[in-house]
DNA sequence: TACGTTTTGGAACGATCATTCCACAAATGG
DNA sequence: CCATTTGTGGAATGATCGTTCCAAAACGTA
């Protein structure tokens, strides 16, 4: 009944979630989002609702997105150290090769203050997991004995998930990479 | 000759940053900066320019007041590790006591995709001097047996503005002080 | 007091924004 | 093959934005 999308609503929100990534949620217009997703006004709107709960849902899709990716990470069979490493350095990676657009939570979170509870609560859930993901490979670590025993694991995640917020707000704007390596080589220093 | 200023431009300008520095250059709109300054739109152009140079100068007069406060700090006869302190817990307490604000530095570099390059180029610099002022005290603390010879202060320097930058962002949607507390607390200790 | 200069206040302009209305095209179910 | 349902495309709406124009008011100076 009735004639059939043109779109696939799955990349639409993709690609809708690379245009809120690039600009935030204020400057992404709908027009953006028209020429980005393909899709004509009218019909983004029928189907994902007005601008923010398209960003709601863009901002739903890139957490569970980057949660799969966050979890394969974190459970690899590797040193503590070594998986802290790729997890921080590849976030210096991908603000050089993605033009430094950063990370949409954080982007988010420093847009937190324009925004309405639903959106920041959703950035709080993230942070939350993130902590959670990186709190339970700290503990695995000092189970296997990698980790001292004096080691605070939940204070560690914290640090942790601090230290990638730093980098990607920071290296918005600091281009040298020198800088953010010697970040990444102090941080991992408080593992001992 | 002519008639005379009704508003002293000084505090016009600080009324100014203090409604960039809580709403941001985009959200903040002209409507809102004639209300907080008192000052009439005419004037308003005829005194700063444009939107956009007016908030290079309330930048600029952020960054010279920032840098007073942050120098005068770092240059007190005190153990290197209260002053980390300070200037950690300094920021985590802007934060309760400012409406979770931030920093007008790390909101400008969280934006900084939307800006041009001269307001880019500003929080670099400013993000320069951070980094110099924290060499500085980590050499001097070095030279007086504080810190360890092993340590490399341009390094130590650079991950405690990383870490700033953390707390500043990370802080505008995470309101529990324990989470703060714990990462100033883990940053602290690669002073060893 | 009168002139020249500058501030002031409000209206006006043009651009852009999110959102909606409407006529038309397209496809499926009977 | 017709009726119905839904997508499509473009125009229209109303709000807000930064910026400018203009006439009137206010002050310093001659």
């Amino acid at each position: 009944m009735g004639r059939p999308k043109a779109f696939d609503s799955e990349t639409a929100l993709e690609r809708a979630m690379e245009v809120f990534w690039a600009k935030g949620f204020e400057a992404a217009s709908i027009q953006d989002l028209v020429e980005a997703t393909g899709v004509q006004r009218q019909s983004l709107y029928a189907t994902f609702g007005d601008k923010r709960q398209l960003f709601l849902k863009a901002l739903d899709h890139y957490r569970r997105q980057r949660g799969r990716l966050r979890a394969a990470l974190l459970m690899e069979e590797a040193p503590l150290r070594v998986l802290l490493a790729r997890l921080l350095r590849g976030a210096v990676d991908a603000l050089e090769s993605q033009g430094r657009r950063g990370c949409l939570m954080v982007n988010t979170a420093s847009e937190s203050l324009q925004l309405d509870p639903e959106m920041v609560e959703l950035v709080r859930d993230n942070i939350h997991d993130l902590e959670e993901s990186l709190a339970a490979c700290l503990r695995r670590a000092q189970e296997k004995g990698e980790l001292g025993a004096h080691q605070d694991p939940r204070a560690l995640a914290r640090f942790f998930v601090n230290t990638l917020y730093g980098v990607n707000t920071l290296g918005k704007v600091v281009t040298d990479r020198g800088t953010l390596e010697d970040i990444v080589k102090v941080a991992l220093s408080v593992l001992g």
